[in-house]
DNA sequence: GGGCGCATGTAATGAGTTACATGATTGA
DNA sequence: TCAATCATGTAACTCATTACATGCGCCC
């Protein structure tokens, strides 16, 4: 959750937001690096409101829903700061679902294996070309810093990927 | 959820064995690449359970607690075999919160986001050395293919990390 | 007239964590 | 006698997701 109001701290730093307003953006902007669906950010933006972090007031157009506008605060600009820190400086433990996986490899044949490897590498390329597009038109140098990571992580596993099939195929054709 | 059942699933294809012992043998070889509470995994036995991916007898030695000794069933160990090659087939989304932190870099001084990273770059280093000393004494040559992916993939956020380091001094220096 | 865009949510569900409960035995 | 080990869980809580609800205006 923390990454998740720092998210909506920074967003509301750089300007005064509705919550429809902050959705429509991370939908847009950050869909690839980020996943937060409304409901989730509305309940986010009240729990901020209760803290104290953002202050709410009411805005209509005409003819148009009313919308409640969010401000960050004194406190919320230093809880940004807090949580900036912390998770600048702090080793995200990543959580990697597929480690499992490869745990119990030898409960399948080599070939077996490499098919599923394979098309793992395949969807892995595929990701790689969307993160590969999104840097060409990406506004932020901030969301470039975090693509760029993504991007260098990706190949790198691309790589080990690629080797461990090989190393797998070998396997296979000795044994033949 | 899947990745805790495949888990599961697969240690109890290994052999029968009851809560306590599966959660020993995860905290204590495990530990590294997984964390699955202990009673998060007594829960999920019972819903694989109840699934019918597994039987239970019990079985008591004399002055001990009962146990529940779970077995993997037929239906288990296909469903075994299906949650294993979608894990291996897909390419998990990881999430990364410490993109979160980078996106908003530039809200801090160049010399305050140095500290930061320079402080995750120490961390990581000392994250590496737990997993190259877990290599060493790995038993299962899948579990060390888990940990060699992640020591490939947390390699490369190393080197990220001080170029990015490097950069950002850069740009720090010329200011002056 | 029907669907999309605007703008907000609530309710139900599920998954996981934390903290606690139990109760016997074993070793220092 | 005090703590640890064995072995199981339950209850309360948090966090997020999904699906649904509302209601007006605009455009085809």
């Amino acid at each position: 959750m923390d990454e998740r109001a720092l998210l909506l701290l920074g967003l509301l730093k750089n300007q005064s937001q509705h919550g429809y307003q902050i959705n429509e953006f991370i939908e847009r902007n950050l869909g690839n690096i980020m996943d937060l669906k409304k409901a989730t950010a509305y309940a986010i933006l009240s729990r901020l409101h209760e803290a104290g972090y953002v202050t709410l007031h009411m805005e209509q157009d005409e003819n148009r829903p009313p919308r409640k506008v969010y401000s960050i605060t004194k406190e919320g600009e230093a809880q940004f700061y807090h949580l900036l820190q912390a998770n600048l400086s702090q080793l995200e433990q990543v959580a990697l679902p597929g480690d499992i996986g490869l745990m119990f490899l030898n409960y399948l044949s080599p070939d077996e294996a490499v098919r599923c490897l394979t098309t793992r590498l395949e969807n892995l390329e595929e990701q790689l070309q969307v993160y590969e597009r999104a840097t060409e038109h990406a506004n932020n140098p901030g969301v470039d810093l975090a693509i760029d990571r993504r991007l260098h992580l990706m190949r790198s596993d691309r790589e080990w990927l690629r080797e461990t099939i090989a190393t797998l195929k070998a396997r296979f054709e000795e044994k033949k």
